[in-house]
DNA sequence: AGACTCGGGTTACCGCTAGTAACATATTAT
DNA sequence: ATAATATGTTACTAGCGGTAACCCGAGTCT
């Protein structure tokens, strides 16, 4: 009937999406966030108006890959900082399980870092603010709300978490991205190191003696 | 003779240079970083062969543009962060002069950290982590050789300081940026959020009762 | 004077990209 | 059978970064 034949048809151009999708993720993995529509396609063993009917423009493919990596790393994420263990743990846990992650698939990483650059300059004038990765400010929002909901961090708390999220978010990706490239030190110790600039042992060092005679 | 006249040549070719950097930030400054090398050579008043002529390609232009943006910012950031105060007013202070920056000319803070995208091509494959912007990167190193300079961390300091310069700026690039977007509340309110998490205060801060029941 | 190099400039092009219009083909509904 | 609908292709546009080839005016050598 029409129902029937609906949802066949429906069923259908799910898994060709799907297909698309997994041929798009091999290209990224393969050529990196510049990976062009027609590899793509060629990849997927079809031409390029095809991706256009599913995914409306480069954007749109874009972001529905994105999204399948965010949602995967995010889940992860989540576990980690879910686990019962006191919060040190916790922190030291989610900051190794995101470099884990960054390390084994750097190409995939840096494609959801770095993801539309701007469309067709459709207003390009005020728009600051939305170029940045939407990875980073999901993850942010995220850390926030376990933020908010585990830590009692007196008026205003809603803000601060939101900030907190955010820097935090920021610091891990920063950090991470400069040690994939420089590689300057193992895992765990970064991970350490991050872990105690949390803890304040910025505030709490000492001066260095012999300073400039002063 | 010979040597006079070549400083002249270099004289006028190095004001040329300066002219066009000069119309090169105008059109940055308006139409973003994905300003065209024709845009940019219109807005000098010649053409395109000419501006590749003083800066090789898009990348050579673009870097020496960022230069200058960087080294402004960099000397800016430098004063606040060598002033004579305690170290929480002077972390303060920086935090402060960076965000500054970026709420003055959004346009041209986010050329600086997008800068080229990838060139023709050329080899594409594991360069994982150069990508980042050269002015987070710069930022990162200046604050890390600040702290170890300064602060007495023990051993392994070198390292430490510089995981911890690159999280701190990592941290403040995305922070901004977060709030650049949304303004969720002002900038010395920001800036006291931010050192408060660098003071420590995630670690300090007690659980929130009335957990999940346990 | 006349030929001659040489720096600053332009036109016209290449190969590539994102994105689209128009045409062709199979499957299915009536 | 016929109309309609999804699926696919070829062939194109507009604009990008980048370059080769030419062009012209000023100074120099003989």
């Amino acid at each position: 009937m029409d129902t029937t034949q609906r949802t066949e048809q429906q069923r259908s151009a799910d898994r060709r999406r799907r297909e698309l999708l997994e041929a798009a993720d091999r290209v990224v993995l393969r050529d990196g966030p510049q990976a062009s529509m027609n590899a793509i396609a060629a990849e997927a063993g079809i031409t390029k108006p095809i991706l256009y009917r599913h995914f409306g423009d480069k954007s749109g493919l874009y972001a529905a890959l994105a999204k399948r990596h965010t949602d995967a790393l995010l889940n992860s994420l989540r576990e980690a900082l879910d686990a019962p263990a006191d919060r040190r743990e916790r922190v030291e846990a989610t900051l190794d399980t995101y470099l884990a992650a960054i390390e084994a698939r750097p190409q995939v990483y840096r494609f959801l870092m770095h993801p539309a650059e701007g469309g067709t300059g459709t207003d390009q004038g005020f728009d600051v603010g939305k170029h940045s990765a939407p990875l980073l400010r999901r993850m942010g929002e995220e850390l926030a709300q376990v933020i908010e909901e585990r830590l009692d961090l007196g008026p205003g708390s809603q803000q601060l978490a939101r900030v907190w999220g955010h820097g935090i978010v920021g610091m891990m990706h920063a950090a991470g991205d400069w040690w994939l490239g420089e590689r300057p030190c193992t895992r765990a110790q970064l991970v350490k190191s991050l872990a105690d600039l949390l803890w304040g042992r910025l505030a709490a060092a000492g001066d260095k003696v012999g300073g400039p005679g002063f």
